[in-house]
DNA sequence: TATTGTTATACTCTATAACTATA
DNA sequence: TATAGTTATAGAGTATAACAATA
């Protein structure tokens, strides 16, 4: 490593590529859909893994509950998802897509693996698949050393 | 690949690691030198590649003019960069470092080389230049597959 | 007292249009 | 007319504190 360029500092090249990649996607699901990062997201996450509380998602998918409390009344009021109460514990609010938010997620699901194939194409098989281990690796609960938790 | 996870979204993976890795940096220079994102690539690059206009730190480092006329009337304000008046043409401002701008040049570029080493600790070198090459590639020009502008 | 979810607030980051002063 | 740089504004993303309702 000669010089040190911006080009090779990896927090650097991390945000360029994300930057990149999320655009197209990010447009479609803004136009199509009206819907913002954190609403896909967790759209996603109520049609992958099935009816949940918001905690749950909290936990799933590293978005913090004030995020999710007001992309869940968007996704609610767009109609794309429907709030249960909970006959146990009623601060709890047991969340499910309608039938209109299945068919939202089923395209995105299914364009998401279509774009991220794609993105990949090019790749040998096996390195996409080092590649996905590696920012697994860099994408959890450390930076350069030690932990941190979610404030 | 059976059933494909946001884990498995590369612009997701790719913005969860780029969160990850910038958190510890962004906040050494933010805590120390009160600067932001903006501020510390126009800096980086004024101290990396010597004196130059706006217009050349736009096209260098992919920053857009109106951020980098703000990062650099904060850099001036706080002595880290001097301008001059260029005689041929007063549009343009030459732009460089003071000896206080470079002392913090200085700091963060030797920090930020460290940071990089420490996130790619266990990654044979082969590996790391190879994760490096692939970022560089999605972080070009181009999402899935057409080209963008910068707008 | 603690937890689930909401609301309020502020800061950071990005994008765009409109402007100035020069050329 | 076109270009270098500035200012204004808005939207999107993130982070925290404080709160109401319930446990």
């Amino acid at each position: 490593m000669a010089e040190f360029d911006l080009q090779d500092f990896l927090p650097y090249l991390l945000n360029q590529a994300a930057e990149t990649t999320s655009r197209e996607f990010a447009a479609y699901y803004r136009d199509r859909y009206g819907l913002l990062r954190t609403d896909w997201r967790v759209l996603f996450h109520l049609g992958r893994y099935g009816g949940m509380n918001a905690a749950a998602i909290a936990a799933r998918a590293m978005i913090h509950k004030t995020k999710i409390s007001r992309s869940v009344a968007k996704l609610t009021a767009k109609g794309f998802v429907a709030a249960a109460g909970d006959a146990d514990d009623r601060r709890r609010v047991g969340l499910s897509l309608t039938a209109r938010g299945r068919a939202a997620f089923d395209d995105l699901a299914e364009r998401a693996r279509g774009y991220d194939a794609a993105l990949l194409r090019g790749l040998p098989p096996g390195e996409a698949r080092a590649l996905k281990a590696v920012l697994r690796r860099l994408a959890g609960p450390s930076g350069a050393d030690g932990g941190r938790s979610d404030p």
